[in-house]
DNA sequence: CCTTGACTTTGACGTTACGTCATAGTTTAT
DNA sequence: ATAAACTATGACGTAACGTCAAAGTCAAGG
C-alpha cells in the first residue's frame, strides 16, 4: 500500500506542507520518489510519522525527533513504553488542571478561598513534564506497575476502557477528596463533587450501585483497617471524613 | 500584594519576558509601572493571567485571548464552566492517545494487527481541538456550540472534510427545526424533515445509529443543560419540541 | 555614603514549525 | 482530449516567544 501525500496527510491528521516540511529537514523521507517528483510512502514511513506524532506531541522538537529516530540503539518497543508513560503524566496533568478549574468555580461562588500559587497549579508542573528530563529510568518501574494494575482488573473482568476510566475517576475523586477535607467541610460543593466521583467509581466495578450500598461503604471504610489506612494516607483523618460527607451526599 | 515580573513569572511558571511580551501585545499590562519603568502585577493581573493560560492551553491564538477578554460581555464563571468542559474533551483525547499507545504495543508483540488509521488515533481529533478557524468571527458563542459537536466527536476523529459536512448539515437542520417550531407540530413534516437532518448530522460522528441512540438523546437533549442552552438558543422551548418531534420519528 | 550584586529595562535579532500564496508541471476521469 | 484534481518547488509570512547586549535600578552590607 503506497500513499501519496495527500492520502497520508488526511489518514495522519497532519497537512502536506508538514509532510513535504518533514522531507525538507530529513525527519521523514518517502520511500521513493517519482521521476515526476512525486512522493510516495509506505508501511515504515507510516510507522515512523507515527513515532514521529507521539514524539511531538511530548514536546520534542523535530530536532531531537530526528536524533532520537535516527540513532541505531533506537528501540520501538522501549519508545512505545516511555510515550505510555509520559503520557499518563500529561494526564495527571490534565487532572490537576480540572481540579484548578473546579476549584477556581467555587471560589468564585465565595465557598472556598485560593491562594494565588494554587490559581497556576497545572500549569507549572508543564515545565518538567515537557522537558525531556523526564524520561529517565524509574519510568519502567512504574510501567510495570499499571500491567500488574491491568492483569488484576483482567481478572476482575474488566475491559481496559475501563480500567482506564476507573483509574482516571480515582485519581480525580482522590484529588477531589484531599482539596475537600482542607475545606474542612463535608457538606460543601468540593466534598459533595468528590462524593459523586466516588459514586461514578464504585459503578464501573459495581453497576448495581444503590444509595444503601454507598452508605454501607462508607462505613466499612471507617471500620475496617485496610480501606482506612489507604484514605487517611491522602490525609489523616479523611476516612471518617469522607463517610460523613457520604452521609450527607446520600440523603 | 504586589509582584514584580519575576516572582509572576515564577509563581505561574511563564517567563519574564513572555510576561513582557504579553505587555507589549496589550494582553496583560501591570496593575502599575513605576518611574523606572519597573513593572508591578497586582490581584486583577494575576486571575488575569489565570485565564489566559487557559484558554493558551486549550489552542487559542493570543490575539482571540485577547479579544475575549477584553469582549465587554467577558463572564469569568461561564469561562471557567469552558474551560472544564474543553479541559475534560482533552482528557478524553489522551485516552484515546494511551489506548494507542497500549494497542501499538501489543501489535508489536504480534497479538493483534492495526490499521494504519488506527496508528493515528487521538491525533487527527486533535485537529477538531486545536484549530480555532472554524470558531469564526464570534468565538464566543461558538465556543459553546463547539463544546456540543466535540461530545460527539470524541467518538470518532473527524477528517476536515466530514467536519465540513456535518457542518453544512447542522446549519440546515437548525434552519428547518426553526421552521418547524413555528408550526408547533411536532408530528408534521418540517419537524420529521429536521429530524432526519439530525439523523443525517449524527451519522457523521457515529456511524453506527441507532433509533434507540437518538431517542435517548433527545432526553439527554433535555435533561443537560449545556445542550438545552444550545437548543433554547433557536427559540425558547424549542429542546423540548425537538424531543417530541424525535420520538414520533423513531417510531 | 558607597559599593556590590541581584534585578529590571528596552531594543534588536534569531528561531521553530509550519501557513500561505504563486506558478507550473502531472495524473486521472470523462 | 480536455477538464478537474493533484503535486512540485520556491519564496515569503507568522506566532510566540528565546536569547543576547547595553544600561539603568534597588536592597543590603561594610
Amino acid at each position: 500500500m503506497e500513499y501519496t501525500v495527500n492520502k497520508l496527510a488526511k489518514m495522519s491528521g497532519v497537512s502536506a506542507r508538514t509532510l513535504r516540511y518533514y522531507d525538507e529537514i530529513g525527519l521523514l523521507k518517502p520511500a521513493r520518489v517519482a521521476a515526476s517528483g512525486y512522493r510516495f510512502y509506505r508501511q515504515t514511513q507510516v510507522d515512523m510519522l507515527q513515532q514521529v506524532l507521539f514524539y511531538k506531541e511530548l514536546g520534542f522538537s523535530l530536532e531531537d525527533i530526528k536524533k532520537l529516530l535516527s540513532a541505531p540503539d533506537f528501540d520501538r518497543q522501549r519508545a512505545f513504553e516511555d510515550h505510555l508513560a509520559a503520557l499518563q503524566e500529561k494526564r495527571e496533568r490534565f487532572e490537576t488542571l480540572i481540579l484548578n478549574v473546579t476549584k477556581s468555580l467555587t471560589a468564585l461562588k465565595g465557598e472556598i478561598t485560593m491562594s494565588d500559587q494554587e490559581k497556576f497549579e497545572g500549569f507549572k508542573q508543564k515545565l518538567l513534564n515537557d522537558n525531556e528530563q523526564r524520561y529517565g529510568d524509574e519510568i519502567r518501574t512504574k510501567y510495570g506497575d499499571a500491567l500488574v494494575d491491568e492483569t488484576y482488573a483482567k481478572l476482575k473482568g474488566l475491559t481496559k476502557e475501563q480500567y482506564a476510566k476507573s483509574e482516571r475517576l480515582r485519581l480525580e475523586f482522590e484529588k477531589t477528596l484531599k482539596a475537600a477535607f482542607d475545606t474542612e467541610d463535608p457538606a460543601g460543593t468540593l466534598a459533595q463533587k468528590a462524593c459523586d466521583l466516588h459514586k461514578q467509581w464504585l459503578l464501573v466495578f459495581y453497576p448495581r450501585y444503590s444509595k444503601e450500598y454507598h452508605l454501607g461503604l462508607g462505613e466499612i471504610y471507617v471500620a475496617d483497617e485496610r480501606f482506612r489506612a489507604n484514605y487517611d494516607k491522602i490525609a489523616p483523618g479523611c476516612t471518617e471524613f469522607l463517610r460523613d460527607a457520604i452521609n450527607i451526599y446520600c440523603r
